[in-house]
DNA sequence: CCTGATTTTGCAGAGCCTGCACTTTTGCAT
DNA sequence: ATGCAAAAGTGCAGGCTCTGCAAAATCAGG
């Protein structure tokens, strides 16, 4: 499993980590060698050496053992992009820092191939995994915000008459930019998952973020 | 609920749309009534008087029934889009065909206001449902690809040498095309619903794929 | 060592979901 | 109308998921 960061707090929260760690693995392991659904709470808790009613302890559903890997990523992204140069366009600052981050996930090689073989046969699981960070987006949102210097929600009822329509827009372009932010890497990876060999990943997202700064034209044959 | 297309076919395939129908609606109106997770598949059964294993042979699970409004809805969306004026742009296209559907939608208002309800309070419902309409991404990849002339995907080791990138390219649009509808209707939907009053619906959708279009520009204060 | 806080565990029980065999309903041809 | 085959609905047994509760084990600090 990844060690970043393993080595921080008492020994307490050493071994709550370790064994989030170990359930986690356990999980992704078993499912990537009998299938998804042979694999059951109790396998799990035992192979991860804890009994079925600690793995509850520590995850609220069965399936979340198969999807969560880095609950930080959503922050270090956030934080690359309040640091991206300021020159930079909100686009290319969110394409460099997911780029970034993405560079990043592929060095845990082992255990990010199981758990994409594992999702890739288990539609709801990407679906929940998706979901999972569908739920940082709002943060995400706010940062796009605050490198605009724009406020993403703002109290009702404030401001002078007549600014509504300017802020409903610019409360809409961060929501945009951050979900965009998810479709790219998703639709980027599918179609990388789609061909057998042909560009590497970071060339196919390249090619993402260019057909949206392009807006979309149809492409030529 | 929705009428629409409910005289179609034998007694058999009514009377099966009729019982599914029931169950969707049972449920969604027991969940804005009680709460989501206080709703067992047991009331839901009774609610559309069919026996709880006849639930199963209509949802493959309970969370289903919340979910699913309108299978149909994808089909005409992608046929609004191929019958589509061919000087429109294909993202022009997308946006006429959605917004089309999406107005059509607002006609079954007690229903969907309900079912909107529902799944703001409960975010995991919101997450299958995003997931649901996401199966049916390919589907409308290949209806974009067919607009352009273009395969979606092609069989292995076909066509001359130095063709691959241009038709990575090609296969990526489609895709990245049809995850985007989703995208906007995602975010339309999220950003209207955020604000009280102000512009209707339609507008903020059509703002959404203004700045798209405009490949996301930084917006000016 | 003792005490309080945290974590783990076992157990009971409700609810979800599946496979299977059986009954009822529907579609259709005679 | 009647009979037959296919489809839909039902009941039941049983396994798995998940929750609340209280007791036992473990860690942190005086």
């Amino acid at each position: 499993m990844s060690e970043r960061g393993a080595a921080e707090g008492g020994l307490r929260e050493r071994k709550k980590r370790a064994t989030r760690a170990a359930l986690a693995e356990a999980a992704i392991r078993l499912a990537a060698e009998h299938g998804v659904d042979k694999v059951t709470v109790e396998a799990i808790s035992a192979a991860a050496g804890v009994s079925e009613r600690t793995f509850f302890n520590y995850f609220d559903t069965r399936d979340d053992a198969f999807v969560v890997i880095d609950s930080e990523a959503t922050d270090r992204v956030r934080a690359a992009l309040l640091a991206a140069p300021a020159e930079l366009s909100p686009l290319e600052a969110l394409r460099d820092a997911l780029a970034a981050e993405l560079a990043g996930a592929e060095q845990d090689h082992e255990l990010w191939g199981l758990h994409a073989g594992v999702l890739r046969s288990a539609p709801h699981l990407l679906v929940r995994s998706l979901g999972a960070h569908m739920a940082d987006e709002t943060a995400l949102a706010e940062a796009v915000a605050a490198r605009l210097g724009t406020p993403v929600a703002v109290p009702d009822g404030a401001g002078p008459p007549g600014e509504e329509e300017r802020r409903a827009a610019l409360e809409l372009y961060p929501r945009l930019l951050a979900a965009l932010a998810h479709t790219a890497v998703r639709v980027g990876v599918e179609h990388w998952c789609s061909r057998r060999e042909g560009d590497s990943f970071a060339e196919v997202f390249q090619q993402v973020f260019t057909l949206l700064a392009a807006g979309l034209p149809a492409p030529t044959r």
